[in-house]
RNA sequence: GGGCUUGUGGCUUAGCCAGGAUAUAGCGUCGGGCUUCUAACCCGAAUGCCGGGGGUUCGAAUCCCUCCAGGCCCGCCA
């Protein structure tokens, strides 16, 4: 509806300026769209632009009134005010049960997101990386692509030889519901430890890359029992937060196919490729990198980037948009495999990075056991929500309690993380995790709960009939922020932004709360009692759908 | 040293790529509101040389240059 409309505002501006752009502003306060042509035009033609405003006005008017569109104009901006008939349209669609979806595509996506090393238990920086990830993919499924979200499994680089070597030689025992990522990073903390200590041990490390290449038996058998036991604490961690990847697609797949030697084989052709003995690098000093890419070990075994290059190949003989998400301490090898993927005539991955998570104290690392793990997160999360669940509702049962404070939970965790743009780097905060307050989760979590429950009331009294008739100033501000929830999941998907999704979903929580306020709805008589509860409906529905998107769940009660 | 990135009230943050109307919101502070559809809520107040300087423009938080500060990267690790 909005996108409609917008749509119906720029063709008219260019059919009145014969402007290429019509230069749209947001209103603001004074309008639903505005223009700022009339500057535009002001120069070009040396009139005052408030005149030239003026005249646009009185040209499109009557054309505009026929959609019920108020133009007018105020100095020399020129406001489009949408008139009643939107409104009405606006929450009309806001109730169809799958608002928001867009027309199915053909473009087949696949989205890469988490693909942390097999060393340990996911940190509070690797989930900014799952939560991106797990809402691009749902904001492009409800975008209408078919999206296939995969999990790039390191499964025999050197710190998976370090956990190999923890495993073969450390003999821990695992204790009772240990998970699988726990009992792993305990002998990768501990091997490195070790190897600081007597660093001859990094021949052994060596030695076992070199078995695990060569396909030795014992070692590939050792490297995947341990790779697939902290995987399946990691998948369970995932699950924990909504997260499932279609697929997890393993390292090793690439070197023993011979799709990693095939991909070498073009590269060494490329005029940038260099040799040193048996060591193969790239030199992209003349596409602006510094250093050189070494794809090829001088001992012979095989690099990440290698199995990498040949990975994405992969993947882009199975989709049409191929998308990576990754931390800033990537973007240096994320650029020189787009750069190489170039250069062989393939088409690069799009890169999604998003700047790095620290501590008070510093960064991060499963290596020294300093960090703070996303089951540690969210145990902390639920415990508090479940202690302020059994504070606001103590009649609920224990069973009931607990299920809202998981929901509460992974909805803060989530939402605390979604709702900062990706560009910035974090300092994570407990204080900040464990709000509940406004501009989290729980709060539009709250507005859906609310809305759900006076519907619920509506019903036991007789329930309401359809009405789109508003003309109260909260009804309409709250209406026409529904009428954007489509165009900000083309947005999203379009940007690859999905902070803007938790922008739009608290403003939206924030235009209910404002009009339950002021706008009593059961309350209320006749025709303007049915408009209102229409009106509920559709921002309940909206709340869930875009809630939905966010991998949140609506409760309908706490 | 080079590259990337960020800098917006005490703290956190939107807006920046596609320049326009009094710069968005939260936390915190201060003052109000539960006999009223769930107070995880609402209303009001105070708080900003949008890191500094220069430039482009009728107009700059937004574009360009420069400096300063933080983060990340520059490995035959991933």
């Amino acid at each position: 509806m909005y996108r409609k409309y917008i749509g119906i505002v720029t063709s008219l501006l260019k059919e009145a300026t014969a402007l290429e752009d019509v230069l749209l502003a947001d209103g603001g306060e004074h309008a639903d769209i505005a223009s700022t042509a009339a500057f535009a035009l002001a120069k070009r033609e040396k009139k005052n632009p408030a005149l030239i405003a003026k005249e646009i006005v009185e040209t499109i008017s009557p054309k505009a009134a026929e959609y019920g569109i108020e133009v007018s104009c105020k100095g020399p901006y020129i406001n489009f005010v949408f008139g009643e008939q939107f409104v009405s349209d606006a929450v009309r669609a806001a109730r169809s049960p799958d608002y928001g979806t867009l027309p199915e595509k053909t473009e087949r996506v696949i989205i890469e997101h988490t693909s942390a090393n097999p060393n340990g238990p996911l940190h509070v920086g690797h989930i900014r990386n799952t939560v991106i990830g797990d809402t691009l993919v749902r904001a492009f499924r409800k975008a209408g692509y078919p999206v296939d979200a995969q999990y790039y499994l390191n499964d025999m680089g050197r710190q998976i030889a370090i956990v190999a070597w923890g495993v073969k030689n450390l003999h821990y025992e695992r204790t009772a519901g240990e998970k699988g990522d726990e009992f792993i990073v305990r002998h990768y903390v501990e091997a490195n430890r070790i190897a600081k200590e007597k660093p001859e041990i990094e021949a052994e490390f060596d030695l076992m890359m070199e078995k695990i290449e060569a396909g030795d038996p014992e070692t590939v058998k050792l490297f995947h029992d341990a790779v697939e036991t902290c995987a399946e604490g990691i998948k369970e961690t995932l699950a924990s937060m909504n997260v499932t990847h279609d697929r997890f697609v393993r390292e090793t797949t690439f070197l023993r196919d011979g799709s990693m030697e095939e991909v070498l084989g073009r590269v060494e052709a490329l005029p940038n490729a260099q040799h040193e003995d048996k060591m193969m690098f790239l030199d992209l000093s003349e596409q602006g990198f510094g250093n050189r890419y070494v794809l090829r070990r001088s001992n012979g075994t095989s690099v990440y980037a290698a199995r990498d290059l040949a990975f994405h190949l992969w993947k882009n003989a199975r989709c049409d948009r191929s998308i990576d998400i990754l931390g800033a301490d990537h973007k240096l090898i994320g650029a020189q495999l787009q750069t190489t993927l170039s250069l062989i005539g393939e088409r690069p991955p799009e890169i999604v990075t998003f700047e790095f998570v620290s501590l008070p104290e510093g960064s991060m690392s499963t290596r020294g056991g300093v960090f703070i793990s996303a089951d540690e997160l969210i145990a902390e999360t639920k415990k508090r929500a479940f202690d302020e669940v059994t504070i606001r509702r103590p009649e609920l049962d224990e069973a009931e309690r607990q299920k809202i404070a998981n929901a509460v939970a992974v909805g803060a965790v989530r939402y605390d993380i979604v709702k900062v743009s990706a560009e910035k780097s974090t300092v994570f905060d407990w204080k900040e995790a464990l709000d509940f307050e406004r501009q989290s989760a729980p709060y539009v979590q709250y507005a859906h709960a609310r809305a759900c429950s006076i519907l619920e009331k509506a019903r036991s009294e007789g329930g309401f009939k359809e009405n789109y008739t508003y003309s109260d100033s909260y009804e309409v501000a709250l209406a026409k922020h529904l009428s954007r929830f489509p165009a900000v999941i083309e947005k999203v998907v379009t940007e690859l932004r999905p902070h803007l999704l938790a922008v739009y979903v608290r403003d939206l929580a924030d235009l209910f709360n404002s009009f339950y306020r002021f706008d009593p709805v059961l309350k209320a008589e006749g025709s303007v009692r049915d408009a209102r509860l229409t009106l509920v409906d559709a921002c309940r529905n909206t709340l869930s759908q875009a809630l939905s998107v966010l991998g949140i769940e609506a409760l309908e009660s706490m």
